[in-house]
DNA sequence: AATTTTCTTGACCGGTTGGTCAGCCTGTGA
DNA sequence: TCACAGGCTGACCAACCGGTCAAGAAAATT
C-alpha cells in the first residue's frame, strides 16, 4: 500500500521536481556523457514521464547546462576556504580538504564538469573566460604574496593551481580506476589517507612544510 | 588537377585505411565521447564513405575498442622510463617527462582514455584488473624500495602514482581549460615550464630533492 | 585472358532519439 | 462553488542512428 500523498503547493511541486530531475540528469550525464545520455533514461531514473521533463526543461541542452552550472557553483564555494588564511599551510591545506570532500560527495558532478571541459566547454566557455579567469588571477596574486613573504618556495602559481585541481578531481573522475586498483570503493580510512597524502606531498612540494 | 594515384598493394591499402580511420576515430571520440560520436562523422573526417568503415571495423564498439587499446599501449610504454633508474629523481623525473610528452603529443588519446575510465571502463575493465594492476603493484614495490633505501620520504606509493597520473594527464584532458586561462595554446616554453613545475613540486613533495 | 578475391559504395532498413501537442488533471483565488 | 492557470502525459513525428547488402570496381592469381 502506498502512503497517501499530501497535496503539494505549486512552488513545492516545481522545486521538488526540478531537483529530482537535476539529480537524475547529473547521474545519467556522468555515466553516459551528453551524447550518450537520453531524456528517456533521465526520466526513468527520476520516475517521471519523459514529457514531464520537457515541461520543466525545454531541451536536453538546457537541462545539461543547469547541471554544469550547479556544479560550478559548488566548485567555486570551495575556493573560499583558501582565502583569509595566514599562509599556504592553512589556505592550500583547507582548499585540498574541501576539494577532496567534493570529489567524494559529488563524483558525478565532477565527471560532468570534466566531460564538458574535455569536449571544448561548448556550454560553459563564457564561465571559463570570465568567472574562472578572475578567480584564478586572484589566487595567483595570493600565492605570489605568500612567496614574496617567504612562506613557500617560488613555484609557478598557475601550475600549482593546475596540480591542485588535477590531484583532487582525479579521485572523482578516475574513481573507478582507483577503486579497481584498490580492490573496492575507498573506505573512510582510505579517503583520509588519500587526503593526507595529497596534502603532505603538495605542501612539502611547495616548500611550505 | 589531382596527382595520379600510384596503384596500391593490398596490404598497403588495408594498412593505410585502418590508420586513417583510427586517427579520425580518435579525434571524434575525444571530441564527442562514444555516445556523441557517429560513424558518419568519423567517415567524413577520414574522407571515406560510411559503409567503408564497416568493412574494416564491424561495429562502432570494435572501432572504439581499438582506439582505447592503442592508447593504452602508448601509455604503458612510458612506464618503462621509470625502471632501471637508480633512484626517484631519475625514475620519477623521467616518468613525468614521458607522461607530459604524451599529454602533448596525444591529447585526443588521453581524452578517450579518460572518457572510458570515467564511464566505468565498460570496454577495458579487464585491462585494469590485469595489466594495470600488475604494473601498479610492480611500481609500488619499486617505490617502497626507494623509501627503504632512504632515497625519498615515506609517502604512500599508490597515492603518489595517482598524483603522477593526475598531474600529467590533466594537461591533456583539461587542455582546453588551461589554454583558456593561458590566453591561448601552450607554447614550447609553456610546456617546458609546466614539465619543470610538475617535476619540481612532486620530487620535492616526496622528499627526493 | 579468365577467374577469383578483396575492396568500395549508394541505397536501404528497423530502431531510437529529442521534441511536440492536444487534452486531461489539479491546486488556487475570487 | 466555479473559473482559471499551472501541472501532467500518452501518443505521435521527423530526423538521425548503426548496421546491412547487393552490385560494381580493382587487384591478385591462375
Amino acid at each position: 500500500m502506498t502512503e497517501a500523498p499530501r497535496p503539494l503547493r505549486r512552488t513545492e511541486i516545481r522545486q521538488q521536481n526540478e531537483t529530482l530531475i537535476l539529480q537524475a540528469a547529473e547521474k545519467v550525464f556522468a555515466e553516459a556523457g551528453f551524447g550518450g545520455a537520453t531524456m528517456q533514461l533521465i526520466a526513468d531514473m527520476a520516475g517521471l514521464p519523459k514529457a514531464n521533463l520537457h515541461y520543466y526543461f525545454a531541451t536536453k541542452e538546457d537541462l545539461y547546462r543547469r547541471v554544469v552550472q550547479d556544479i560550478f557553483e559548488i566548485w567555486l564555494q570551495a575556493a573560499e576556504s583558501m582565502d583569509q588564511a595566514p599562509g599556504p599551510v592553512e589556505g592550500i591545506g583547507a582548499y585540498i580538504e574541501a576539494k577532496m570532500e567534493i570529489s567524494r560527495r559529488h563524483p558525478d558532478g565532477s565527471k560532468v564538469w570534466a566531460y564538458e571541459v574535455m569536449h571544448g566547454a561548448p556550454v560553459i566557455q563564457d564561465y571559463l573566460e570570465t568567472t574562472l579567469r578572475e578567480w584564478t588571477a586572484g589566487r595567483v596574486r595570493l600565492i605570489e604574496g605568500w612567496i614574496a613573504a617567504g612562506k613557500m618556495a617560488p613555484v609557478d602559481p598557475e601550475h600549482l593551481l593546475y596540480m591542485l585541481w588535477a590531484a583532487t578531481q582525479h579521485y572523482a573522475d578516475f574513481g573507478h580506476q582507483i577503486a579497481t586498483l584498490n580492490g573496492g570503493p575507498l573506505t573512510d580510512a582510505d579517503w583520509q589517507r588519500a587526503t593526507d597524502s595529497v596534502k603532505t606531498m603538495i605542501l612539502r612540494g611547495i616548500g611550505a612544510l
